[in-house]
DNA sequence: GGTATAGTTTGATTAACATCAAACTAAGGA
DNA sequence: TCCTTAGTTTGATGTTAATCAAACTATACC
């Protein structure tokens, strides 16, 4: 069977609000946080969040509609990074902010 | 009696989720938009917003609690002003992306 | 094929939030 | 004192978002 298919819109496309929408769960500012430090793709699963499968998987579903990660399959699991130039252009100073969260 | 206290957080207490989470209302957008824009204290009333009076309080309170504003009465009304200078120190470039915004 | 792992999707529940109307508070002016 | 203006608070309703469990999809390995 075909293999999944991540949507990912444009960043031009993404409204300010949304992007903001998506960071305004501190579950989600977490991820967002893991990702800027590791500086590597990260699977679902390695974020060790306390929620059910299906609730993580809506939060990164969440951040991929508001532009600020990429997903691809990979064998059994999804790897996710950050769309770091990219959102920083659309978006200056937003991930920064994060960054300098605690 | 006592004249009315507006409670206003200390911004290093303020998450950075918490006054995203302020943001992601259109109303409050425009709010913080005009007074960007009016560069004075604004009277809630002088919002014309179209929802009702306990709807607008709320907003105010909203963005009272999220960092954005200081309330203060005077006579029968009250002025809200932006806290940008403390504002930016906290969250630097927030108040940017609302004003780059459309 | 059978089993395990990693995510997604769906359906239902619960928690937050936006909203309004109405009652209330506080100040100003007749 | 009475009336008006400006805003708050409360109680109720509708909507959206977070959450879970369970069924499902896709891949890897035996």
């Amino acid at each position: 069977m075909a293999p999944k298919r991540y949507e990912h819109p444009e960043l031009a496309d993404v409204p300010l609000a949304k992007a903001l929408a998506a960071l305004s769960d501190p579950c989600r500012v977490a991820i967002v946080r893991r990702l800027l430090d590791a500086e590597r793709e990260l699977a679902c699963h390695e974020f060790e969040l306390t929620q059910s499968k299906g609730t993580v998987s809506h939060h990164f579903r969440t951040l991929r509609e508001g532009g600020f990660i990429l997903t691809k399959v990979s064998g059994t699991e999804c790897l996710n990074r950050l769309r770091l130039e990219e959102f920083n252009a659309r978006f200056p100073g937003l991930l920064d902010l994060v960054i300098a969260e605690k």
